[in-house]
DNA sequence: AGATCAACTTAGTACAAGAAAA
DNA sequence: TTTTCTTGTACTAAGTTGATCT
């Protein structure tokens, strides 16, 4: 294998370390001197040097104009709605599919340096100035002396007119409360997140209840009553039975281990061997619980619809600065047992149960502070107003720190979202600027420095993520682009008759495998070969590089730009692009929102997001097919009919056969496509939302089928303020 | 300078709820 | 209706980032 890393006909023009000023060697990765290399011409050295990459069609940004507009637009905020409550049916199963090919998404183009330099001028002169004012204080204290004039969002408030702005802001107890427009607000500069909050605290998991006698358990054949404290972690187990998570080695282990840290000592010393735990007849009891949920009548399912809703109200809300907001995860976790994602060396372990002397409050002093359950404490209350969370806790499994905070339709994190996205839209300005920066770095005489720009360049072009290093053993071995071996490329020289192939292996976060064989350029060819010279598999590809080194590069690049907000970047540009490509004036409306997915599915693509097939998937393409089977025997004999009679009606019901088995077969597809690709979290998280909305004003499709109602709540910054000629 | 911590975003999955089909 | 399939939501794990500690 690891010869193939190890080509032996490298042409390098490489000479490391003549000055790596700063000192970048990591602790154990020196183990690679580098070396002089020497330039050996080759035949092919010049013919691809020309930017592969320049074939890209999105070059034109036409820049000036959207600045202009975007800052009219800004400072004149409409605050007309579309208040549409289009009650059209779902059009999904319209759908026509259209196959992407991943090339049409490659995001990465390249301009002529004139343009650049252009952009250069404007930025030294216009772009830094729009730090967000939210973050003054930090700036100080780093005394980057930077002067925030104007930014847009205080300004745009200011001439925020059309009287209706917020008026149940006072009075936010009351209920119906227009709709509070906080974008159209200012926002704070001093670093502080909000001035008021009270809360009711959390929502603790129920306490145990012990199992009915009835129910037993076996040890080695035979039956034994366990304590309450063994017990319930024994349920846990249970209630896991039907999931290979428990048929898993480690899983059983780690699951062992701390159920027998809850166990009595006589218990303990019975039970030394899970395989001689019988746990069936707990297993089969929740079973029949869940049915029995199941088959409720109407009555007792609503009666506990009811008290949700009543938990909803009473804890689900909290009131920030005058205004009522949804939380999120106004529940703490119950207690259970850990179930990590890939191969995650803590499966299994025991969850532990949250008490109130565990959790953390923060909430304005002058509130009425959340109280905890009668008999206890809490660990802590405080206030501090420089941090969103309302409760916190310390969980067990990695000591690391949840959280209770808003929800994403609250005003905390729709700012945050909608900033989001005005810094990818920055990056929008200067990333021809960044992409010629990283291509000369790629012929640079210091290794720290290639190794960052053919980072730089993977994450910019495979939309990759930054990549922390992770310590061993203590989560599922995943990679992202800093943190990439050797043993997760495979260069091939040629490949499929395209030169310089990169082959990508690895698995990404949430253990999601990421593969792609990508043609790179030849200097990133080169370099790569050079950055495995003498290594083994499991040695770091850029033992130069961490994330650390790279976001401090790229915040001197542009201000606010770290490595994540490429791919924010690169998702939205591509589905702005993708829909505009995509989209034709004369399609009807579930064409066009086939489009629209489509365009988002390119994004999905670009962003690896996947998801396990659906456990139903094959039956239902099953369904479908013999849907499908049926209508092409009903379509024959509709023929076979005509031949015979030749009628105008037949001919009709021949037309609408064919019509049906068209959009049958076209779902069918469709489905088949998406069946491991979630286009989910793209919409939820990448896709600048104004995109959308702009997209759906111009053609004229209702928001609600883009967007449900969680998400029209999320992006209501979004659908006010964007009108049909958006830029992103 | 690296390790660790804190805070927050991004991620897929399980299951409930809702809609469509039978 | 009841059953089946699809969509939405809750949940919580797993990332990124920047600050702070050592």
């Amino acid at each position: 294998m690891a010869v193939i890393w190890r080509g032996n006909t490298q042409d390098r023009l490489y000479q490391d370390t003549i000055s790596s000023g700063g000192g970048n060697s990591h602790k154990h990765k020196d183990k690679y001197k580098d070396k002089e290399h020497k330039h050996k011409d080759h035949k092919k050295d010049r013919e691809r040097d020309k930017s592969k990459y320049g074939n890209s069609d999105h070059k034109e940004f036409s820049e000036k104009k959207h600045r202009e507009k975007e800052r009219i637009k800004h400072e004149d905020v409409s605050t007309d709605r579309h208040k549409d409550k289009h009650k059209e049916k779902d059009h999904r199963k319209d759908e026509v599919y259209v196959p992407i090919s991943l090339s049409n998404i490659c995001p990465v183009s390249f301009s002529s340096g004139l343009f650049i330099r252009c952009l250069f001028l404007f930025f030294r002169t216009e772009f830094k100035p729009k730090k967000i004012k939210i973050e003054n204080d930090r700036v100080d204290k780093k005394t980057k002396k930077r002067k925030q004039d104007e930014d847009i969002k205080p300004k745009k408030t200011q001439k925020n007119k059309k009287g209706e702005v917020a008026d149940g802001k006072k009075k936010a107890k009351k209920e119906p409360e227009e709709k509070w427009k906080w974008w159209e607000e200012e926002r704070a500069t001093d670093g502080s997140k909000w001035r008021f909050l009270e809360h009711k605290g959390p929502v603790m998991a129920a306490p145990y209840e012990p199992l009915p006698s009835k129910v037993r358990f076996f040890y080695d054949g035979k039956q034994m009553k366990l304590g309450p404290e063994a017990e319930e972690v024994a349920t846990f187990f249970a209630k896991m039975l039907d999931h290979e998570y428990t048929t898993k080695d480690a899983f059983r282990k780690n699951f062992f281990k701390d159920w027998r840290k809850e166990m009595t000592s006589e218990e303990k010393s019975k039970i030394t061997d899970l395989k001689k735990c019988n746990f069936n007849e707990m297993g089969e009891y929740f079973k029949a619980q869940s049915e029995a949920r199941k088959a409720m009548t109407k009555d007792d399912k609503l009666k506990i619809k009811v008290e949700n809703e009543r938990l909803l109200q009473e804890y689900g809300f909290c009131i920030m600065d005058n205004h009522k907001e949804r939380i999120a995860n106004f529940r703490i976790e119950p207690p259970g047992l850990f179930r990590g994602r890939g191969d995650h060396p803590k499966m299994g372990m025991l969850k532990r149960r949250i008490r109130p002397e565990d959790i953390i409050i923060n909430c304005s002093k002058d509130s009425k502070h959340p109280k905890p359950p009668p008999g206890t404490k809490w660990k802590e209350l405080r206030h501090d107003n420089k941090v969103t969370w309302l409760v916190s806790w310390t969980e067990n499994i990695q000591g690391s720190i949840k959280y209770i905070m808003l929800n994403p339709s609250s005003r905390i994190k729709g700012e945050k979202d909608w900033q989001k996205y005005e810094t990818a839209r920055n990056l929008k300005k200067c990333v021809d600027r960044l992409r010629n920066q990283y291509r000369e770095d790629w012929k640079s005489k210091e290794m720290r420095i290639r190794q960052r720009a053919v980072a730089l360049y993977f994450i910019d072009k495979l939309a990759l993520r930054a990549g922390n290093e992770k310590e061993e053993g203590e989560s599922a071995d995943t990679v992202g682009c800093c943190s990439l071996r050797v043993e997760h490329i495979n260069l091939y020289p040629e490949k499929d008759g395209q030169e310089f192939v990169v082959e990508f292996d690895f698995l990404g976060k949430d253990s999601i495998r990421y593969y792609n064989k990508v043609p790179v350029e030849k200097r990133v060819f080169k370099n790569l070969q050079l950055f495995m010279e003498n290594k083994q598999p499991e040695d770091d590809l850029f033992d130069r590089l961490n994330t650390s080194i790279l976001n401090k590069h790229l915040q001197e690049l542009m201000d606010g730009l770290t490595a994540k907000v490429f791919r924010t970047y690169n998702a939205s540009i591509t589905l702005q692009q993708q829909l505009k490509e995509l989209t034709s004036p004369d399609e009807n409306l579930p064409a066009k929102i086939l489009s629209y997915n489509r365009a988002n599915r390119a994004v999905a693509i670009l962003c690896n997001h996947q998801r396990a097939p659906p456990k139903t998937f094959e039956k239902s393409m099953q369904n479908l097919q013999t849907k499908i089977d049926a209508k092409k025997d009903q379509l024959s004999d509709a023929k076979r009919d005509v031949k015979i009679c030749g009628c105008d009606w037949l001919k009709k019901a021949v037309e609408r056969l064919e019509e049906q088995l068209m959009k049958l077969e076209v779902q069918a597809t469709d489905r088949e496509e998406n069946k491991q690709i979630a286009l989910g979290t793209s919409k939820l998280n990448y896709l600048d939302p104004r995109i959308s909305v702009a997209w759906c004003k111009k053609w004229g499709i209702p928001i609600e089928k883009i967007y449900n109602k969680t998400q029209r709540e999320k992006f209501a910054w979004a659908i006010d303020m964007a009108e049909d000629d958006y830029e992103f």
